[in-house]
DNA sequence: TAGATTGTTAATCGATTAACAATC
DNA sequence: TAGATTGTTAATCGATTAACAATC
């Protein structure tokens, strides 16, 4: 029985890590040292020893840690070896770009159903799946086997949703609406607000143009 | 002239508090005292206060903070007073859904071009914009004071395309594929790894379904 | 003025880095 | 065995929280 709790700051690095490794497997490379995967990452070889012994060790002392191993391991722990099912609720622009992505199942998320509420949707086919209306969402949680959600609706309706969701019994949601989501603690929620990222770019870029000049080539780099 | 480095830490908080003091503001909202924010936002009143105090000290002793003096300085410190203009790269369904999204013009931001390097896509009409072939990429952007790039490609092509976009002099890259860009120092990257985040919200719903059940209702929430 | 609440310093907590003994 | 490199403890650094004097 785990107990020990891992830090977020430690999950976050793992699907880097992931990719990473995948890569290199790729590759052909069998094994490798944390301070050959540091000079790749540019990570501390310390932050990579302390982060994969959160989870008990997967290297040997004088050799290091075997590529392919490792890639398994970490994608054990983000619970990789483990299909999930996912319904999309909001058949914009956004829910259809998603359901299209086809690298999420090659990771074991299987999307199941796509809802929206705007009539004129209904029956639209988006790769497999038929928009179907949201007064069908409950029972098809129930009767797929559903664990997670993707909200892809505008903010108005989001909260809403998010508490029939929660009734349903869905485990996570995957939300791309610009709100906070108030839902039960056993209910997973990873936001993804896509204008929070862009005002940080433009503060950044704002940044570097305001930042004392001196040790930087600027200027002509056209 | 600002010397004093702000943390990405604060910085990354920066856009939340500007949504909440938009919704305040709406709300008529005139003042606001820390702790009522943090009652509000689930985030401490001090964490607040240090935050804002960053930036030299919004509020007033015995009173608080005007809602909306402190939206429209939080506004400037990310940049938001100004207009960016940005293209896209890959006309693909993401590239598509986010040129669709309008929520981004009303900050400021705004799309003035999208590429792709697939030819039956070229001219094709995606709000006012028409897809244009990748080769027209650089003189697009110096034509059109163009400061961010929006990078929807996959992977494969989005190194070769990142260093291409250094020598144009944007500023900024707001990078949804799936690698590492390494441009130089004075490009801001801002990433959104989609299936990273996806992998984060399978941990944590696995890590909830291990954890010690001892103080928590579940099962039965059907 | 008295009460409220900030700005700011000090204390705590957590995360990262450095160092090295254990061991393959 | 000797060299390499982990696992892990200790040191440092940074971020968060607490406390309170300044002041509106």
């Amino acid at each position: 029985m785990e107990n020990k709790e891992i830090s977020q700051a430690v999950i976050g690095r793992l699907p880097r890590y992931f990719r990473f490794l995948g890569e290199l497997k790729d590759e052909g490379v069998e094994r490798i040292s944390s301070q050959e995967l540091s000079d790749i990452m540019n990570v501390t070889a310390s932050q990579i020893r302390q982060d994969f012994n959160n989870f008990g060790g997967f290297g040997q002392q004088g050799y290091g840690y075997n590529v392919e191993y490792l890639y398994e391991e970490i994608g054990r722990i983000l619970g990789l070896d483990k299909t999930h099912n996912l319904i999309i609720i909001g058949a914009g622009n956004l829910g259809q770009a998603l359901a299209n992505y086809t690298n999420f199942e090659r990771r074991g998320f299987l999307f199941k159903g796509i809802f929206d509420c705007d009539p004129t949707l209904y029956g639209k086919k988006i790769r497999s799946m038929e928009v179907k209306p949201m007064e069908e969402m409950e029972d098809f949680v129930r009767a797929n086997e559903i664990d997670m959600a993707v909200l892809t609706i505008p903010k108005t309706g989001a909260v809403e949703v998010a508490g029939r969701l929660a009734r349903t019994g869905i485990r996570g949601i995957w939300n791309f609406a610009h709100v906070d989501l108030n839902v039960p603690e056993r209910i997973q929620v990873e936001n993804v607000h896509l204008s929070d990222s862009l005002m940080k770019l433009a503060y950044n870029i704002n940044r570097f143009e305001n930042m004392d000049l001196s040790g930087f080539e600027r200027g002509s780099y056209v």
